[in-house]
DNA sequence: TGTCAAGTTTAGAATAATTACAAATTGTGG
DNA sequence: CCACAATTTGTAATTATTCTAAACTTGACA
């Protein structure tokens, strides 16, 4: 439907989150924001701006994966040390981790339900709630 | 009580894991479990180690973490990209992670009621349930 | 107790992910 | 279309961690 106006969705969404839009962040905007729910790392989106014959760096793709996390346009997700994904589904939900393959995959927010909380420590509050569900490979 | 044979727990934990008890494991051991539930980096338990006149390098504390990880003695602990934690409470628990400090504080299992759990992904078998409450200091 | 093989430790090099920087480029209001 | 601020970029720097090969311990056993 948009083929003449292919850019005017996320172009929306830059200009919303108060972000120049630029031609680097167009094409990382629409890598991210129209494949549906998806789980990146910073080299994945590089790699996948390579191959749709994007120019940008890598160090641009960092910046930007900050920024629009900043804007709340994405959330990070560390469950493996030393590398972090970075989630375009902002909706509260959780995640299944499975340790043999580094995989990452949904849990919709209403297929886990948490009755009690704590308090927070004194003078914190609860920003949010992280339920990471490790899985693997039945043995 | 155990003046006079100070490593006699921390060795006898050695050996039930299998692991010889050489003067670092023993040690980085006594730094680890006799301190009460801890959460530390290798970089952290490599500075007291130092700080209590025992050399010992850092690639042997990550050894040695992980050595104890595999033996069931510790668990790894995943929130801060970059950086992980060894904890040595065992016990199911959860986690507090202020963003702003980069603490983790531990939550009793009894504290955090999780009541559904959707299915895991086809071929897979669950493993653990994490949970972090992320806080921030009050605004 | 001395010897030896296997298990450990170590310093330093190597790797991986990420951040910092300063120069070059681009986007935008006037 | 200009000027200037925001952005991008290549590269160097940083950080956490793992690797490696040589040196050192440990424990078993004669």
């Amino acid at each position: 439907m948009n083929e003449q106006r292919p850019y005017s969705k996320v172009l929306d969404r830059l200009r919303g989150a108060g972000l120049r839009p630029t031609r680097q962040r167009l094409a990382l905007a629409k890598l991210l924001f129209e494949g549906g729910d998806r789980h990146l790392t910073a080299e994945m989106l590089h790699d996948e701006a390579r191959a749709a014959g994007v120019g940008v760096s890598l160090a641009t793709v960092y910046n930007t994966l900050h920024q629009f996390q900043d804007a709340g346009l994405l959330r990070e997700i560390v469950v493996d040390a030393g590398r972090s994904y970075f989630d375009t589904n902002m909706l509260t939900h959780h995640h299944f981790f499975c340790e043999d393959t580094g995989d990452l995959v949904d849990i919709p927010a209403d297929q886990v339900q948490i009755n009690a909380l704590p308090e927070p420590p004194a003078g914190k509050t609860i920003d949010r709630v992280d339920v990471v569900v490790h899985v693997r490979a039945r043995g």
